[in-house]
RNA sequence: CGGAAGACAGCCU
């Protein structure tokens, strides 16, 4: 029995779902062992991950027949988890009510399932009545809670949560709240509230950095949001995705052509370009408003995933550079390569 | 370290 939990774990760390799944099956099948707790919570896991509904209402009912959602908090909490992750919210919540005991983390997961489904109420009703319970938020539920009221721009509760956190002395060593709480107070226009928040934080980590320059983007300082980079850059933190698609937001605002090259050149050095969709297709756009459109090819020649969005991307920056006979040779192309354009 | 958590581009409207 040890050995094949240590099997099925071994699968689940190596993110080997189907594998794991596998062992699985057959320890249902031989009928006399047991998955332990840890492994069971794993399992659910790997079918959150891996968006397989079956898989999981299936444990969902070996677990209820062993009573595991209420004698076991941690896998009442994954399990709220992967319902939200299937953007089954009623399921996720009868599972909660379903457990007899409550922790702040099984909390959070409800309040982050009702908050990634934009059921910003809820959210905060289910904060409210976690807090009625007793059970105190930490740095995780706070973020979760700020985003809610962020999005609904509730700023008079988010300065409430900002005092409340405050005052249990979370802030400094949170990144999470600190990053939402910037993130709310740039996204209401305060500015200054955002910039004090990020000064009193005792380490910035690449979130925290990253809301703060795209909070100047957006509020239209361009250039403080470079030289913010910059910053950010001589303090050693590395870029992450999010931030060289901010950086490209600002160098093609202003037009920055050498500078949109260097963070092409950055971002493939740290490995962010060639598997993400989203930084190559903000580069080509920002090569193409640059008129840069060689540029913006090879950096589709070089991006090994084709499909119908990165083609529009670099269709449209030859329509807007004027290119039209490119534009005509690419839309037969896309086709010839399976692709239908939309 | 078996569970939850913060930033989501361009085009168009």
């Amino acid at each position: 029995e040890y050995s094949w939990n240590s099997l099925l774990i071994g699968y689940l760390k190596n993110h080997e779902p189907k594998n794991a799944f596998a062992v699985h099956k057959r320890m249902e099948d031989l009928g006399t062992m047991n998955v332990s707790d840890p492994a069971f919570v794993l399992l659910l896991k790997a079918c959150a991950e891996d968006y397989d509904f079956g898989k999981g209402y299936e444990l969902h009912n070996i677990s209820t027949r062993l009573g595991l959602v209420e004698s076991n908090v941690f896998i009442g909490s994954t399990m709220i988890d992967m319902y939200s992750k299937f953007g089954l919210l009623m399921e996720a919540k009868q599972v909660f009510i379903s457990m007899s005991a409550h922790d702040v983390v099984s909390w959070t997961a409800l309040i982050a399932g009702y908050v990634e489904h934009k059921c910003w109420m809820e959210a905060l009703d289910c904060f409210q009545k976690m807090q009625q319970e007793c059970v105190s938020p930490n740095g995780a539920t706070y973020a979760c809670v700020l985003r809610a009221c962020c999005s609904i721009r509730d700023i008079t509760r988010g300065r409430e949560l900002h005092a409340e956190a405050g005052r249990w002395g979370m802030l400094e060593s949170h990144s999470s709240i600190g990053s939402a709480l910037i993130d709310m107070y740039m996204k209401c226009g305060l500015l200054n509230c955002a910039q004090e928040v990020f000064d009193s934080l005792i380490s910035n980590d690449v979130v925290s950095w990253t809301v703060l320059i795209s909070g100047y983007v957006e509020n239209g300082f361009d250039y403080k949001a470079l030289h913010l980079i910059e910053q950010m850059q001589a303090e050693g933190v590395f870029y992450n995705a999010f931030t060289v698609v901010c950086g490209l937001r600002v160098c093609c605002n202003l037009l920055f052509r050498n500078k949109v090259q260097q963070l092409h050149m950055e971002a493939e050095r740290q490995g962010l370009f060639e598997d993400n969709p989203l930084v190559c297709g903000t580069l080509m756009n920002a090569y193409a408003k640059c008129g840069l459109m060689d540029k913006g090819r090879q950096a589709f020649d070089k991006f090994p995933v084709r499909n119908s969005n990165i083609w529009t991307t670099l269709i449209l920056g030859y329509a807007e550079n004027g290119l039209f006979e490119e534009v005509c040779d690419l839309l037969n192309h896309m086709e010839l390569e399976g692709c239908s354009p939309d």
